[in-house]
DNA sequence: ACCTGAACACCGTTCAAGT
DNA sequence: ACCTGAACACCGTTCAAGT
């Protein structure tokens, strides 16, 4: 580096991705990044608390791709348009898979971090209100949520398994009610979801996503699918 | 180590799956796995090619590890009894899911390696054979194939794409036919689907599998299940 | 044949030091 | 405040050497 601002997380960030793009994650290194940049590896250190949190902003960094991904689908829309809970549903999924496609090591280094990314409410909560809006129970919203999570990443992943640790383990639990209330403001269909399923559940501060029947729900809906498919097959041939 | 006969590769992979159960798999480090066994890291060169060759047999292990579980679950039956393949498949899945909770490791392992790894086209291949004989067409079944696979690993998981690339890179491609027969014995199933699919495409030889379609379809699967269990739950409010 | 120690080129990260 | 160099404890892997 030479003439220029100083370095920035954004750049750090921008530069591992491409670093990853080029030569895959295991390429990603504090020494290789800095490189890129004409800097010294520990000069990452000033703007990233290390080579974790360098990781979990790799991750925001796909969040975002995939929210611009859907922007350039439909510039101008937002999801309450006249589109049906299905369109706007199976267009985001699409729109994530192209950009897991773009940088292939996206699906391992999420699956790498533990815990879902705060960052990525935002989408979920744009699919929640079409579905429900579309006339879907938050039960099936939620079920629908898991399943095409299942998809894209595999069942390990598990959603909602506590957002991502690091919102509330400042302070005590006093805090989270302002932090309820104000999450309530940004995302009120996620916020319902989770008072609609949570009293239904025995353990509602964690594991009130049942995993097991989730999976087990997911791989029916696939199973009909297909025995459905036979069927009309067999039909069609007689 | 002190007495007892000398090392062995079975013995290194079992200390490889204990150190990543223990403590992860960024503790699956030579010298690590090595000092488990009280040798030196230099001496599983010995009887491992390497790290990847390593990550390699820890995979090999996951999928005996599905099969025995499996057996466990019908220790007599051979699946050409009177389950219905969807009983099959599902049990096939299920079993397959316990290892994996087992191993939490295993699926981010699995998709570090690139490429499907040759030792799962056993499973592959009794579940291809109860679709089959339970009245499902090659496409459907390979559909289903795909479709399991995403549910189980993430859609990043490209079966098909490749046997791992290694069993015929040896010699020319004049040892593939050979080859070919060889797999026919012993995996009638999948060279038959294989017979059945291929032709219906440009590019007989790789990406014969459309993966984008394929994840359409298992996509639409998913949203199919979702509208009709919407409309039940729709028609039995009414 | 199998195992070892020293060595090399790399890691992430700390720390005292520079500007 | 931001960047750096040296240093430490680790990696995977090579190689010459032991038995």
């Amino acid at each position: 580096m030479a003439a220029g601002k100083s370095l920035t997380r954004a750049q750090i960030l921008a530069a591992a991705a491409a670093v990853a793009d080029a030569d895959g994650v295991e390429a990603v290194t504090m020494r290789r990044v800095g490189a890129r940049l004409g800097v010294e590896a520990m000069s990452l250190y000033h703007h990233v608390r290390g080579k974790a949190a360098l990781l979990d902003g790799l991750v925001d960094r796909i969040v975002a791709e995939i929210e611009a991904e859907i922007r350039g689908d439909s510039p101008h829309a937002t999801p309450d348009g006249d589109e049906s809970w299905r369109d706007v549903v199976r267009g985001r999924s699409l729109a994530a898979r192209r950009v897991m496609l773009a940088h292939p090591w996206a699906p391992g280094v999420i699956g790498s971090r533990g815990g879902v990314p705060g960052s990525i409410f935002g989408l979920y909560e744009e699919a929640l209100g079409a579905m429900v809006r579309g006339g879907c129970s938050y039960r099936l919203a939620h079920r629908a949520m898991h399943a095409l999570g299942s998809l894209l990443l595999g069942f390990t992943q598990e959603l909602f398994s506590a957002p991502a640790a690091g919102t509330t383990d400042d302070r005590g639990d006093e805090a989270s009610e302002a932090e309820f209330a104000a999450m309530a403001g940004v995302l009120p269909y996620t916020m319902a979801m989770l008072a609609a399923e949570t009293h239904a559940v025995d353990d509602p501060t964690l594991g009130w996503c049942d995993s097991q029947t989730e999976f087990e729900v997911t791989l029916d809906l696939l199973l009909d699918g297909i025995e459905r498919t036979r069927l009309a097959e067999a039909t069609q041939r007689a």
